[in-house]
DNA sequence: TACAATCCTGACCAACCGGTCAGTTTTTGG
DNA sequence: CCAAAAACTGACCGGTTGGTCAGGATTGTA
């Protein structure tokens, strides 16, 4: 997904013979889940692959047979993320009733962030230091895809079904809304004065959202 | 403002002798605005007293004469932060109207964030890391002043002169809704096609804010 | 079983970084 | 001008960390 994402995968000379690939995606597979752990919690510089090595129940030096560099695996996981991110627009059609498309949309980014909160810090840790690794693929797939899903929503204000809004402020509005509660977890649990966030809590803070964005929207309907 | 912030102030036996003062405050006050450029951007991990030195325009070693140590001085970055961040709550009062409070409040914030992205960025950086430093912070000052506003805006919702909001909800949104403007804004510049936001792109996304979360929360009149 | 290809590992290293310190220079009050 | 306090600095140090490497263990295939 991201251009230069170079993995150790040494492809051998001709036709790659499907021998212990098995071996090898399973180590990835546990790898990348630890790895997305340690960067979420401490970001890129304050990750150690000894620790990541550690929560993968590896030595180090696998890690680094696996991952030649500690750049790479820090890309792998932001690749991992990035397809998590992209999806859940589908519902954003022309044809579609904007307050069901709109509302599902909101509840599936809620869903998505509560279900993956180490993937939404990982993101947020890359966007606060100014993307270095992931702009290019801002600037060329996200910005296609809004591009066109903005299109969509210009449509429903044409055509009457909802208030002239910016289409791209409304999707920072709904990211930025959605991601709070797992980037800003700590401020979130200190103001409500919980320890964690209970399912609950997080039911009623989308609906909210998705009450408050469709009436702020002037959508009409069954959203 | 955070408890344990130790500055290195070595305060003489006697009563303080107002003696080379200025040359400190100057001192400390150039360290703090390169420290918050270099935390903002690497974190706490990933910046470097070196490189805050040399952004300073002083070498390492009278970094840590002002500062004993790296903790030391990130805390005084967030501390200096935090006195940003909770201002800006005056205008929300039971007499007040509900719609000019609310969008006053809602461009304050979206100025402040304008005006400080990097301090926005350190905090945002504290809270993704867990905020170990301002978590007893955020339980204490931050969860007493919110939910003293909470209650205003539950008598805005009680007086009939807003839809029943969840009023701490309310808060999260509005704080994702503009902070994502510093904290993303390689994301934001990324879709809008920009290599910079402009004022005028984040004066449209002030007033966009302004109006969908009055509408949205049942706010009638002349916000 | 033989033998490659792949997987795995302990030991090691160079670079970097936070922090210290002894000693020098500058400022200030008397 | 003179001390003393404060400000300043280059050189240094110990610990951590990413990464390497030579060699051993495992696995799959002919």
């Amino acid at each position: 997904m991201i251009e230069s994402s170079a993995r150790a995968k040494p492809l051998p000379v001709a036709a790659a013979p499907r021998r212990k690939e098995h071996i090898r995606n399973a180590a990835e597979a546990d790898i990348l889940v630890a790895a997305e752990a340690v960067f979420a919690r401490a970001g890129f510089s304050g990750a150690t692959m000894a620790e990541i090595a550690e929560k993968a129940g590896l030595p180090k030096a696998n890690l680094h047979y696996y991952f030649r560099t500690k750049a790479a695996l820090y890309r792998a996981v932001l690749d991992h993320t990035l397809t998590l991110w992209l999806a859940e627009t589908d519902g954003i059609r022309r044809d579609a009733d904007p307050a069901v498309a709109l509302g599902d949309y909101i509840r599936a980014k809620m869903r998505l962030t509560a279900a993956h909160p180490d993937a939404s810090r990982v993101f947020a840790n890359e966007m606060l230091h100014g993307a270095p690794q992931i702009g290019a693929y801002l600037r060329r797939e996200l910005k296609a895809l809004i591009d066109e899903k903005s299109k969509v929503i210009e449509y429903w204000v044409a055509s009457g079904q909802m208030d002239r809004i910016d289409a791209r402020h409304l999707f920072f509005t709904i990211w930025a809304s959605t991601q709070t509660y797992a980037d800003f977890q700590p401020q979130v649990c200190a103001v409500l004065g919980k320890a964690k966030l209970s399912r609950a809590e997080l039911d009623r803070a989308t609906e909210q959202l998705v009450r408050m964005v469709l009436k702020g929207c002037g959508v009409r309907g069954s959203g």
